[in-house]
DNA sequence: ATGAAAGCGCTAACAC
DNA sequence: GTGTTAGCGCTTTCAT
């Protein structure tokens, strides 16, 4: 019990200097360190925080990814990810597993446009925060998307473009983007310029080879579109990479804006145009928003943050 | 104890298929599902994997990661990340903790040269996988960097590369990077090609801005080496970055080859030159390799597995 | 300031 | 094929 007490050094543990120094040599001289494990058992919680992103091997979820996992081993807490894949059964799963863990909390950044799962989780006790998207119901951390769009239309209008073009992943449901596009199209419609049908593409992935495909699509159209805003900056790059292999120059040619403003979107085959968004702070927000819930489990009203992006102007845009 | 026999599907369970049943609904019912972590302490093992890498962020590591957290998804369990960002006590520290929560196994990417506390981890029953380094004592997987090297020391030799320069990490015990140079360094002597003190260059990190202060250094000590090689991609990029930016030109004045061959060495402000590793492979076997020990505790023999690395020629070294 | 008792939810080992 | 017993290592509660 009393060695109990060293370890939890928590509050009112009332154990004298001499005794702790006794316990803390003892441990040191047998190896022994806590089982995590039982005391989880016990507590019905462990000290982990679990998380869920699309993928993993991409730089913005790295980035978020990276700072989530510093953050947390800042409060001596582990980072158990989870990679969906866009598969919301993966994301169910994953957090499912996450409970039968007792992990501390979850931070998601959800696939579907329901996140009533996530309710379900956060009313079975384990406090939810939800990444790059908006949710009413509960804690979020998010960019401002459609300010972003709105950032990219005002940019494509002050520089006279008035045929543009989008292109888009395929997530009908990944609000972020909605929004991004949403904040774009409005932004434009306010000028009174429209995005053509068919200069509203939309890539089977965000792959080079299937955004290379799209570009081809647009090309054999004939063209046609002076500026295109690309709804991340992964696609963006590899629209570049391809319109360049085709011969078509950019900016002279077509101007093409990025988002997300990953590390390499300045060494782009062309420097890219971007709306950066605070990865980092993405990642160290939602940790706190988390530990609020972790540490009083006193039921405050539900936080939402929004982080403001910015446009960075290189050449591909200029 | 019947629940139990269901819910561990595991060899000899003899439960009547009818018993079986009236578990499973009762449990979907209920909305019953085992505790890990009682499991996990009765056992004294849970169904998690550590693994610790020097940067999360990086793309190459991110790559890795996913691959092993998709290979452990595939057996059921669980990825416990941490990232050391080469700080030795970082890493030793994650190690310990993941044995509090009694991982099935750990995958590492040590920062020291010295890998005795790995060993003492293994003794102590948890089974180890060396990533990105040759581990003579114990299962390891990892790219050719000595052949890797060779490759780009080749490509320079035949191109006619006589004045070459290098540009390093400040990494002095990550021997991968060791190997690299060594294979490079070596097969460029057996021709009489000698790197001058002036053109080895050391970074002191691999930040857009680290690197261009390298270039600075360079081009103020009046330029000189017709080809660069780069320890990884992510230095070669910034490296070309600065470089057009300095007004000299890739690869008519100098060439540059990087390392890793991560997603965006195609898209690079030039086309980059590189050594590609398979990275989704070295996660992949990885997994395999804990697993072999995680499953049968059989002490076999280890292994160490070395993954053929690829010379990729774009333009930045045509 | 320290200790004793009980129990968290599970599985190993051994009945039946 | 199913149930019983014991115990994994910790914390909670209550006693001293």
């Amino acid at each position: 019990m009393t060695v109990s007490r060293v370890f939890s050094a928590n509050k009112l543990n009332t154990v004298s200097e001499e005794t702790q120094a006794r316990v803390l040599a003892a441990s040191e001289a047998l190896g022994y360190s806590p089982n995590l494990l039982a005391r989880g058992l016990v507590q019905n919680r462990t000290t982990t925080v679990g998380v869920v992103v699309l993928e993993l091997a991409n730089p913005f979820f790295a980035a978020i990814v990276s700072g989530i996992q510093v953050a947390c081993a800042k409060r001596g807490f582990l980072t158990v990810v989870g990679e969906s894949g866009r598969d919301e059964f993966a994301e169910r799963r994953y957090i499912e597993q996450f409970r039968q863990f007792r992990t501390a909390g979850v931070i998601v950044s959800p696939v579907t446009r329901s996140l009533a799962h996530l309710i379900e989780t956060r009313d079975g006790g384990t406090p939810v925060v939800v990444l790059e998207r908006r949710w009413r119901k509960g804690d979020c951390v998010s960019a401002d998307d459609n300010l972003g769009g709105q950032l990219v239309a005002r940019h494509f209008l002050r520089r006279g473009f008035r045929r543009v073009g989008l292109v888009r992943q395929p997530d009908p449901d990944h609000s972020a983007v909605r929004s991004r596009v949403r904040g774009f199209r409005h932004t434009l419609a306010a000028s009174g310029v429209r995005i053509l049908p068919e200069w509203d593409l939309q890539a089977s992935g965000s792959s080079i080879e299937q955004v290379a495909e799209v570009v081809d699509r647009l090309l054999q159209a004939g063209g046609g579109p002076s500026a295109l805003f690309a709804v991340s900056d992964v696609m963006a790059i590899g629209i570049i990479h391809r319109l360049i292999e085709r011969g078509v120059r950019v900016p002279e040619d077509i101007a093409v804006v990025g988002y997300d403003d990953i590390p390499f979107a300045a060494c782009a085959q062309v420097p890219l145009t971007t709306v950066a968004i605070p990865k980092q702070s993405l990642g160290d927000t939602s940790v706190r928003l988390l530990f609020d819930r972790i540490d009083k489990s006193s039921p405050d009203a539900a936080q939402q943050i929004s982080m403001s992006p910015e446009l960075i102007i290189r050449s591909s845009s200029p």
